[in-house]
DNA sequence: CTTGACTCCGTACCATAGTCCGGACCGTAT
DNA sequence: ATACGGTCCGGACTATGGTACGGAGTCAAG
C-alpha cells in the first residue's frame, strides 16, 4: 500500500480535495510523504486528524485557534490543562457573541412589535423612524 | 455653505472617510454634488443616513441588507410592511445564528466539565479525545 | 506664496475559509 | 498507445466590510 492520495483522503473525510492542500498550506495538516511522482500519500491518521479540524470548526474554533490547539491533540501525554483553557476561552467568546445577538434580536423586537401603523397613515411606522434617527 | 466634505461627514458620524467612499461605492450612500474643485458636498440628511447605516450594521443587517432596506426610509410614505418582513425575517436569522451558538458552547461545555483527569494521569483527557475522536 | 491639512482617484491590501482554474503531469484500463 | 480521470502547482476568485497607499490636486492660514 502507498497510503491516501488527496482525493482519498478528502473523500473519507467528505472534504473538499482543495480543502485538503488549504489546510497544509495553513499548516493544519503535516507536509505529507511524497511518491516519486509526486502524488500526496497520507496516512491513516491523517484521516481522525481532518476528522478531529472539522469537528472544532464545527464548535466554532477558527483554523488559526485549531493550529494552536493541534499539538496537544498529537501529545502522548496531552496537555489536558491548556486544552481546557482554550475551550472555556472559547465558551466566553461563544457567550458574548450570543449575548450580542440576543441583544440585536430584542432591539429589532422591539421595533416590529411597536410598529402599530396603519396603511395609509401619514405617519412613518417606528420601524422607519428607528433606522432613520436611531436615538430619536 | 457649501456643505460637509467627505471628513466632516465622517467626523460627524464617527466613521472612516474611507468607509464613506465605501459606501458611495455600495451604493449606500447618493453620489453627492461636488463642488468645482471635484470635492464632493454633503447635505445634514447624509448625516442621518450614515448613522442610520451603522445603526443598522449594529443590529445585525448587511450592507446588501440595507440596501434594500433603504428606499423604505427616504419615501415619504414608508411601506412599513416590508419593513417589517426585512426585520422578522432577521429576527429569524439572528435566532438560528444564536440556536447554533449556544449548541457550539453547550458541546464544549460537556466537553470541559467531562474531563476529570488528573494531572500525570496515563489516560488522555476527554477534551483531548473528543477533538481528536469525535463520535468517540 | 508657501506650507500643511485635506481631498481626489484607483488600486491594493487585511482577515476568514475556502473554491476554482488551467496547463502540465501521472496512472491505469482497454 | 491512448484516453480518461486523478493529481500537481501557483494564483485568482468568492463573500464580507472595510482600511491603507500614493500621487496629484485643493483650500485656507500665515
Amino acid at each position: 500500500m502507498f497510503g491516501l492520495t488527496t482525493g482519498e483522503l478528502a473523500r473519507r473525510t467528505n472534504v473538499n480535495v482543495e480543502t485538503i492542500r488549504y489546510y497544509e498550506r495553513r499548516g493544519l495538516l503535516p507536509s505529507p510523504e511524497r511518491r516519486s511522482s509526486g502524488y500526496r500519500q497520507y496516512a491513516e491518521g491523517d484521516v481522525s486528524r481532518v476528522i478531529a479540524i472539522r469537528h472544532a470548526r464545527g464548535l466554532g474554533f477558527t483554523l488559526k485557534e485549531i493550529l494552536e490547539l493541534l499539538p496537544y491533540l498529537s501529545r502522548s501525554q496531552p496537555a489536558c490543562g491548556s486544552l481546557k483553557r482554550h475551550a472555556q476561552r472559547k465558551i466566553q467568546d461563544l457567550s458574548r457573541q450570543i449575548l450580542e445577538l440576543e441583544a440585536s434580536k430584542r432591539a429589532l423586537e422591539d421595533l416590529v412589535s411597536g410598529c402599530t401603523r396603519r396603511p395609509g397613515s401619514k405617519t412613518p411606522c417606528r420601524v422607519t423612524v428607528s433606522l432613520a434617527e436611531p436615538g430619536a
